[in-house]
DNA sequence: CTGCCATTTTACCGGC
DNA sequence: GCCGGTAAAATGGCAG
Protein backbone atom coordinates (compact mmCIF):
# COMPACT_ATOMS: atom_id res chain seq x y z
CA UNK A 1 0.00 0.00 0.00
CA UNK A 2 1.09 3.54 -0.35
CA UNK A 3 1.94 6.21 2.38
CA UNK A 4 -0.48 8.36 0.21
CA UNK A 5 -3.26 6.35 0.96
CA UNK A 6 -2.27 6.60 4.45
CA UNK A 7 -2.43 10.16 4.49
CA UNK A 8 -5.28 10.40 3.14
CA UNK A 9 -6.90 8.04 5.38
CA UNK A 10 -5.07 9.87 8.83
CA UNK A 11 -6.65 13.26 7.00
CA UNK A 12 -9.89 12.11 6.94
CA UNK A 13 -9.93 10.93 10.12
CA UNK A 14 -8.77 13.71 11.70
CA UNK A 15 -11.50 15.84 9.74
CA UNK A 16 -14.14 13.28 11.83
CA UNK A 17 -12.97 13.63 14.88
CA UNK A 18 -12.56 17.15 14.48
CA UNK A 19 -16.49 17.62 13.66
CA UNK A 20 -17.04 15.41 16.47
CA UNK A 21 -15.05 17.55 19.18
CA UNK A 22 -16.81 20.58 17.96
CA UNK A 23 -20.40 19.07 18.12
CA UNK A 24 -19.59 18.00 21.92
CA UNK A 25 -18.26 21.64 22.03
CA UNK A 26 -21.69 22.93 20.88
CA UNK A 27 -23.13 20.26 23.20
CA UNK A 28 -21.71 21.20 26.24
CA UNK A 29 -22.08 24.88 25.36
CA UNK A 30 -25.90 24.52 25.24
CA UNK A 31 -25.31 22.53 28.86
CA UNK A 32 -24.44 25.69 29.93
CA UNK A 33 -27.10 27.69 28.87
CA UNK A 34 -29.87 25.14 30.51
CA UNK A 35 -27.92 25.32 34.01
CA UNK A 36 -27.84 29.33 33.43
CA UNK A 37 -32.02 29.49 32.83
CA UNK A 38 -31.97 27.01 36.46
CA UNK A 39 -29.67 29.75 38.20
CA UNK A 40 -31.84 32.98 36.68
CA UNK A 41 -35.24 30.71 37.36
CA UNK A 42 -34.06 30.44 41.13
CA UNK A 43 -32.76 34.18 41.41
CA UNK A 44 -36.92 35.15 40.31
CA UNK A 45 -38.11 32.98 43.60
CA UNK A 46 -38.43 29.57 41.28
CA UNK A 47 -37.58 26.58 42.14
CA UNK A 48 -35.42 24.57 40.17
CA UNK A 49 -35.54 21.19 41.96
CA UNK A 50 -39.23 21.28 41.03
CA UNK A 51 -38.64 22.67 37.51
CA UNK A 52 -36.54 19.37 36.62
CA UNK A 53 -38.84 17.32 38.03
CA UNK A 54 -41.69 19.40 35.46
CA UNK A 55 -39.46 19.22 32.43
CA UNK A 56 -38.83 15.65 32.87
CA UNK A 57 -42.42 14.64 33.14
CA UNK A 58 -43.13 16.76 30.06
CA UNK A 59 -40.82 14.86 28.58
CA UNK A 60 -42.07 11.16 29.48
CA UNK A 61 -45.41 12.41 28.49
CA UNK A 62 -43.98 13.05 24.85
CA UNK A 63 -41.89 9.83 24.65
CA UNK A 64 -45.16 8.13 25.91
CA UNK A 65 -47.45 9.38 23.01
CA UNK A 66 -44.61 8.88 20.58
CA UNK A 67 -43.98 4.92 21.78
CA UNK A 68 -47.64 4.62 21.66
CA UNK A 69 -48.40 5.93 18.33
CA UNK A 70 -44.90 3.57 17.38
CA UNK A 71 -47.00 0.42 19.11
CA UNK A 72 -49.94 1.28 16.88
CA UNK A 73 -48.05 1.07 13.81
CA UNK A 74 -46.22 -2.52 15.29
CA UNK A 75 -49.72 -3.50 15.60
CA UNK A 76 -51.22 -3.09 12.28
CA UNK A 77 -48.11 -4.33 11.08
CA UNK A 78 -48.20 -7.44 12.60
CA UNK A 79 -51.71 -8.02 11.37
CA UNK A 80 -51.14 -7.09 7.82
CA UNK A 81 -52.74 -3.90 7.61
CA UNK A 82 -49.71 -1.68 7.37
CA UNK A 83 -49.42 0.65 4.19
CA UNK A 84 -46.21 2.58 4.02
CA UNK A 85 -47.63 4.88 1.13
CA UNK A 86 -50.67 6.02 0.26
CA UNK A 87 -51.25 3.80 -2.56
CA UNK A 88 -49.76 0.90 -0.31
CA UNK A 89 -53.10 -0.38 0.24
CA UNK A 90 -54.46 -0.28 -2.98
CA UNK A 91 -51.30 -2.27 -4.13
CA UNK A 92 -51.99 -4.51 -1.55
CA UNK A 93 -55.39 -5.18 -2.84
CA UNK A 94 -54.39 -5.35 -6.49
CA UNK A 95 -51.99 -8.08 -5.84
CA UNK B 1 -51.10 38.57 47.29
CA UNK B 2 -53.08 39.15 43.83
CA UNK B 3 -54.29 37.11 41.20
CA UNK B 4 -52.29 38.68 38.62
CA UNK B 5 -49.43 38.30 40.54
CA UNK B 6 -49.85 34.73 40.06
CA UNK B 7 -50.52 34.84 36.69
CA UNK B 8 -47.40 36.85 35.94
CA UNK B 9 -45.52 34.21 38.17
CA UNK B 10 -47.40 31.40 35.95
CA UNK B 11 -46.29 32.93 32.65
CA UNK B 12 -42.78 33.65 33.61
CA UNK B 13 -42.78 30.44 34.96
CA UNK B 14 -43.88 29.05 31.84
CA UNK B 15 -41.70 30.95 29.44
CA UNK B 16 -38.55 29.71 31.89
CA UNK B 17 -39.89 26.07 31.20
CA UNK B 18 -40.32 26.57 27.41
CA UNK B 19 -36.54 27.88 26.90
CA UNK B 20 -35.34 25.02 28.66
CA UNK B 21 -37.20 22.68 26.73
CA UNK B 22 -36.02 24.27 23.45
CA UNK B 23 -32.40 24.45 24.45
CA UNK B 24 -32.60 20.67 25.43
CA UNK B 25 -34.41 19.93 22.31
CA UNK B 26 -31.12 21.47 20.38
CA UNK B 27 -28.52 19.34 22.78
CA UNK B 28 -30.69 16.61 21.43
CA UNK B 29 -30.20 17.28 18.26
CA UNK B 30 -26.69 17.80 18.45
CA UNK B 31 -26.41 14.65 20.16
CA UNK B 32 -28.28 12.70 16.92
CA UNK B 33 -25.51 14.71 14.32
CA UNK B 34 -22.53 13.11 16.59
CA UNK B 35 -24.13 9.57 16.47
CA UNK B 36 -24.35 10.80 12.53
CA UNK B 37 -20.76 11.30 12.08
CA UNK B 38 -19.43 7.77 13.84
CA UNK B 39 -22.15 6.27 11.80
CA UNK B 40 -20.81 7.77 8.94
CA UNK B 41 -16.88 6.97 10.18
CA UNK B 42 -18.06 3.79 10.66
CA UNK B 43 -19.26 3.41 6.70
CA UNK B 44 -15.61 4.78 6.28
CA UNK B 45 -14.16 1.99 7.63
CA UNK B 46 -13.21 3.38 11.20
CA UNK B 47 -14.04 1.82 14.11
CA UNK B 48 -16.10 4.49 15.91
CA UNK B 49 -15.41 2.49 19.77
CA UNK B 50 -12.05 3.54 18.95
CA UNK B 51 -12.53 6.80 17.63
CA UNK B 52 -15.04 7.24 21.08
CA UNK B 53 -11.68 6.46 23.25
CA UNK B 54 -9.56 9.05 20.94
CA UNK B 55 -12.02 11.57 21.63
CA UNK B 56 -12.45 11.23 25.60
CA UNK B 57 -8.95 11.11 25.74
CA UNK B 58 -7.80 14.40 23.97
CA UNK B 59 -10.66 15.65 26.09
CA UNK B 60 -8.82 14.26 29.39
CA UNK B 61 -5.88 16.15 27.89
CA UNK B 62 -7.61 20.06 27.48
CA UNK B 63 -8.67 19.38 30.84
CA UNK B 64 -5.81 18.58 32.15
CA UNK B 65 -3.60 21.60 30.39
CA UNK B 66 -6.55 24.09 31.12
CA UNK B 67 -6.54 23.20 35.01
CA UNK B 68 -2.67 23.79 34.68
CA UNK B 69 -3.10 26.81 33.22
CA UNK B 70 -5.80 27.68 35.80
CA UNK B 71 -3.26 26.47 38.57
CA UNK B 72 -0.35 28.75 37.08
CA UNK B 73 -3.21 31.98 36.96
CA UNK B 74 -3.64 31.14 40.17
CA UNK B 75 -0.12 30.93 41.55
CA UNK B 76 0.63 34.71 39.64
CA UNK B 77 -2.44 36.11 41.36
CA UNK B 78 -1.32 34.89 44.78
CA UNK B 79 2.22 36.64 43.48
CA UNK B 80 0.45 39.60 42.27
CA UNK B 81 1.88 39.04 38.94
CA UNK B 82 -1.63 38.87 37.28
CA UNK B 83 -0.44 39.42 33.65
CA UNK B 84 -2.26 38.70 30.52
CA UNK B 85 1.29 39.46 28.30
CA UNK B 86 4.39 37.55 27.94
CA UNK B 87 6.01 40.13 29.69
CA UNK B 88 4.62 38.13 33.00
CA UNK B 89 6.55 35.82 32.12
CA UNK B 90 9.25 37.62 31.96
CA UNK B 91 9.09 38.85 35.57
CA UNK B 92 8.48 35.38 37.02
CA UNK B 93 12.23 34.29 35.13
CA UNK B 94 13.63 37.21 37.02
CA UNK B 95 12.26 35.96 40.69
CA UNK C 1 -0.29 -2.95 60.14
CA UNK C 2 -0.22 -6.90 60.55
CA UNK C 3 0.21 -9.46 58.37
CA UNK C 4 -3.13 -11.16 59.70
CA UNK C 5 -4.84 -8.13 59.05
CA UNK C 6 -4.39 -8.19 55.36
CA UNK C 7 -4.82 -11.72 55.45
CA UNK C 8 -8.31 -10.75 57.38
CA UNK C 9 -9.01 -7.91 54.65
CA UNK C 10 -8.30 -10.61 51.89
CA UNK C 11 -10.59 -13.11 52.79
CA UNK C 12 -13.24 -10.74 53.39
CA UNK C 13 -12.78 -9.24 49.88
CA UNK C 14 -13.06 -12.42 48.71
CA UNK C 15 -16.32 -13.82 50.31
CA UNK C 16 -17.55 -10.19 48.93
CA UNK C 17 -16.53 -10.95 45.52
CA UNK C 18 -17.63 -14.99 45.46
CA UNK C 19 -21.18 -13.60 47.09
CA UNK C 20 -21.19 -11.62 43.63
CA UNK C 21 -20.24 -13.81 41.62
CA UNK C 22 -22.89 -16.02 43.27
CA UNK C 23 -25.84 -13.60 42.64
CA UNK C 24 -24.75 -12.95 39.11
CA UNK C 25 -25.32 -16.81 38.14
CA UNK C 26 -28.83 -16.86 39.50
CA UNK C 27 -29.78 -13.94 37.54
CA UNK C 28 -27.85 -15.36 34.25
CA UNK C 29 -30.04 -18.59 35.26
CA UNK C 30 -33.34 -16.41 35.32
CA UNK C 31 -32.38 -15.03 32.31
CA UNK C 32 -32.01 -18.13 30.49
CA UNK C 33 -35.28 -19.43 32.18
CA UNK C 34 -36.90 -16.20 30.60
CA UNK C 35 -35.20 -17.11 26.98
CA UNK C 36 -36.88 -20.21 27.25
CA UNK C 37 -40.55 -18.75 27.87
CA UNK C 38 -40.10 -16.86 24.90
CA UNK C 39 -38.88 -20.17 22.99
CA UNK C 40 -42.16 -22.46 24.22
CA UNK C 41 -44.29 -19.83 23.30
CA UNK C 42 -42.73 -19.12 20.17
CA UNK C 43 -43.41 -23.15 19.43
CA UNK C 44 -46.95 -22.61 20.27
CA UNK C 45 -47.63 -19.83 17.70
CA UNK C 46 -47.28 -16.95 19.58
CA UNK C 47 -44.65 -13.68 18.21
CA UNK C 48 -41.88 -13.08 20.83
CA UNK C 49 -41.40 -9.91 19.60
CA UNK C 50 -45.29 -9.06 20.14
CA UNK C 51 -44.91 -10.47 23.50
CA UNK C 52 -41.81 -8.84 24.54
CA UNK C 53 -43.87 -5.50 23.77
CA UNK C 54 -46.38 -6.04 25.74
CA UNK C 55 -44.30 -7.32 28.59
CA UNK C 56 -42.42 -3.64 28.22
CA UNK C 57 -45.45 -1.69 27.95
CA UNK C 58 -47.20 -3.50 31.20
CA UNK C 59 -43.65 -2.59 32.97
CA UNK C 60 -43.47 0.88 31.74
CA UNK C 61 -47.65 1.08 33.28
CA UNK C 62 -46.32 0.10 36.58
CA UNK C 63 -43.54 2.50 36.43
CA UNK C 64 -45.50 5.33 35.70
CA UNK C 65 -48.03 4.68 38.12
CA UNK C 66 -45.05 4.25 40.58
CA UNK C 67 -43.51 7.69 39.34
CA UNK C 68 -46.74 9.52 39.96
CA UNK C 69 -47.37 8.42 43.49
CA UNK C 70 -43.80 9.80 44.25
CA UNK C 71 -44.36 12.97 42.50
CA UNK C 72 -47.38 13.40 44.11
CA UNK C 73 -45.82 13.13 47.37
CA UNK C 74 -42.42 15.46 45.97
CA UNK C 75 -45.05 17.73 45.67
CA UNK C 76 -46.59 17.51 48.95
CA UNK C 77 -43.32 17.72 50.56
CA UNK C 78 -42.32 20.70 48.81
CA UNK C 79 -45.54 22.56 50.15
CA UNK C 80 -44.97 21.75 53.34
CA UNK C 81 -47.86 18.90 53.89
CA UNK C 82 -45.76 15.95 54.01
CA UNK C 83 -46.72 13.86 57.12
CA UNK C 84 -44.62 10.90 58.29
CA UNK C 85 -46.92 9.90 61.04
CA UNK C 86 -50.72 10.75 61.25
CA UNK C 87 -49.56 12.93 64.14
CA UNK C 88 -47.42 14.70 61.77
CA UNK C 89 -49.65 17.46 60.67
CA UNK C 90 -50.75 18.28 64.29
CA UNK C 91 -47.76 18.61 64.99
CA UNK C 92 -47.12 21.15 62.69
CA UNK C 93 -50.28 22.93 63.41
CA UNK C 94 -49.52 23.61 66.68
CA UNK C 95 -45.97 24.55 65.81
CA UNK D 1 -62.34 -20.05 14.07
CA UNK D 2 -64.37 -20.46 17.74
CA UNK D 3 -64.49 -17.90 20.42
CA UNK D 4 -63.29 -20.37 22.78
CA UNK D 5 -60.44 -21.07 20.52
CA UNK D 6 -59.45 -17.47 21.12
CA UNK D 7 -60.40 -17.52 24.76
CA UNK D 8 -57.83 -20.76 25.86
CA UNK D 9 -55.76 -18.85 23.54
CA UNK D 10 -55.61 -15.62 25.17
CA UNK D 11 -54.96 -17.56 28.84
CA UNK D 12 -52.16 -19.61 27.69
CA UNK D 13 -50.65 -16.03 26.18
CA UNK D 14 -51.17 -14.87 29.49
CA UNK D 15 -49.98 -17.13 31.50
CA UNK D 16 -47.09 -17.68 29.57
CA UNK D 17 -46.49 -13.43 29.90
CA UNK D 18 -47.20 -13.99 33.60
CA UNK D 19 -44.34 -16.53 34.13
CA UNK D 20 -41.89 -14.19 32.50
CA UNK D 21 -43.26 -11.07 34.60
CA UNK D 22 -42.43 -13.11 37.71
CA UNK D 23 -38.96 -14.44 36.07
CA UNK D 24 -38.25 -10.63 35.72
CA UNK D 25 -39.29 -9.81 39.09
CA UNK D 26 -36.48 -12.41 40.48
CA UNK D 27 -34.08 -11.33 37.97
CA UNK D 28 -34.72 -7.70 39.54
CA UNK D 29 -34.65 -8.72 43.10
CA UNK D 30 -31.31 -9.97 42.49
CA UNK D 31 -29.81 -7.66 41.24
CA UNK D 32 -30.84 -5.19 43.69
CA UNK D 33 -28.71 -8.41 46.23
CA UNK D 34 -25.62 -7.10 43.73
CA UNK D 35 -26.13 -3.41 44.84
CA UNK D 36 -26.14 -3.70 48.25
CA UNK D 37 -23.46 -6.34 48.11
CA UNK D 38 -21.50 -3.28 46.52
CA UNK D 39 -22.74 -1.00 49.02
CA UNK D 40 -21.78 -3.07 51.86
CA UNK D 41 -18.43 -3.58 50.44
CA UNK D 42 -18.11 0.20 50.07
CA UNK D 43 -18.82 0.77 53.67
CA UNK D 44 -15.96 -1.92 54.61
CA UNK D 45 -13.70 0.28 52.88
CA UNK D 46 -13.56 -1.31 49.29
CA UNK D 47 -13.73 0.20 46.14
CA UNK D 48 -16.72 -0.95 44.12
CA UNK D 49 -15.29 0.41 40.80
CA UNK D 50 -12.17 -2.12 41.21
CA UNK D 51 -14.58 -5.09 42.39
CA UNK D 52 -16.55 -4.58 39.53
CA UNK D 53 -13.50 -4.86 37.28
CA UNK D 54 -12.34 -7.70 39.34
CA UNK D 55 -15.42 -9.51 38.76
CA UNK D 56 -15.54 -8.60 35.05
CA UNK D 57 -12.29 -9.94 34.51
CA UNK D 58 -13.16 -13.15 36.12
CA UNK D 59 -15.89 -13.77 34.12
CA UNK D 60 -13.87 -13.48 31.01
CA UNK D 61 -11.15 -15.94 31.92
CA UNK D 62 -14.07 -17.84 32.94
CA UNK D 63 -15.60 -18.17 29.75
CA UNK D 64 -12.50 -18.23 27.74
CA UNK D 65 -12.05 -21.25 29.68
CA UNK D 66 -15.08 -22.31 28.94
CA UNK D 67 -14.94 -21.80 25.73
CA UNK D 68 -11.52 -23.96 25.28
CA UNK D 69 -13.36 -27.05 26.77
CA UNK D 70 -15.96 -26.59 24.15
CA UNK D 71 -13.28 -26.37 21.93
CA UNK D 72 -11.95 -29.85 22.81
CA UNK D 73 -15.01 -31.40 23.16
CA UNK D 74 -15.77 -30.12 19.66
CA UNK D 75 -12.20 -31.77 18.78
CA UNK D 76 -13.11 -34.94 20.76
CA UNK D 77 -16.59 -35.04 19.06
CA UNK D 78 -14.75 -35.14 15.56
CA UNK D 79 -12.69 -37.78 16.35
CA UNK D 80 -15.35 -40.01 17.41
CA UNK D 81 -14.02 -39.89 21.26
CA UNK D 82 -17.32 -38.17 22.40
CA UNK D 83 -19.61 -39.72 25.46
CA UNK D 84 -22.74 -38.64 25.57
CA UNK D 85 -23.89 -40.94 27.97
CA UNK D 86 -23.11 -42.65 31.13
CA UNK D 87 -22.45 -45.77 28.78
CA UNK D 88 -20.27 -43.58 26.72
CA UNK D 89 -17.74 -43.44 29.37
CA UNK D 90 -17.65 -46.47 30.38
CA UNK D 91 -16.83 -47.47 27.00
CA UNK D 92 -13.87 -45.50 26.97
CA UNK D 93 -12.77 -46.50 30.66
CA UNK D 94 -12.88 -50.02 29.22
CA UNK D 95 -11.00 -48.89 25.88
C1' DC E 1 -19.46 14.48 50.42
C1' DT E 2 -23.09 11.64 49.56
C1' DG E 3 -26.71 10.16 46.99
C1' DC E 4 -29.31 10.79 42.80
C1' DC E 5 -29.91 11.60 37.86
C1' DA E 6 -28.38 11.95 33.13
C1' DT E 7 -25.41 10.29 29.87
C1' DT E 8 -22.62 7.05 28.03
C1' DT E 9 -21.06 2.46 27.26
C1' DT E 10 -21.66 -2.37 27.06
C1' DA E 11 -24.09 -6.70 26.10
C1' DC E 12 -27.93 -8.90 24.21
C1' DC E 13 -31.38 -10.20 20.91
C1' DG E 14 -33.59 -10.53 16.54
C1' DG E 15 -33.31 -9.82 11.37
C1' DC E 16 -31.05 -10.18 6.87
C1' DG F 1 -22.45 -14.50 10.70
C1' DC F 2 -22.78 -9.67 10.86
C1' DC F 3 -25.24 -5.69 11.90
C1' DG F 4 -28.62 -2.82 13.64
C1' DG F 5 -31.31 -1.49 17.27
C1' DT F 6 -32.75 -2.03 22.09
C1' DA F 7 -32.34 -2.88 27.19
C1' DA F 8 -29.02 -3.12 31.20
C1' DA F 9 -24.90 -1.47 33.55
C1' DA F 10 -21.66 1.84 34.75
C1' DT F 11 -19.61 6.04 34.84
C1' DG F 12 -19.55 10.94 35.53
C1' DG F 13 -21.83 15.24 37.02
C1' DC F 14 -24.82 17.91 39.82
C1' DA F 15 -27.71 19.37 43.52
C1' DG F 16 -28.39 19.30 48.40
Amino acid sequence: MSGVGHNIGHNELRLLIERIERLEEEKAGIGEDIKDVYSEAKSRGFDPKIMRIIVRERKMDKHARDERDALIETYKAALGMLADTPLGQAAMAAA
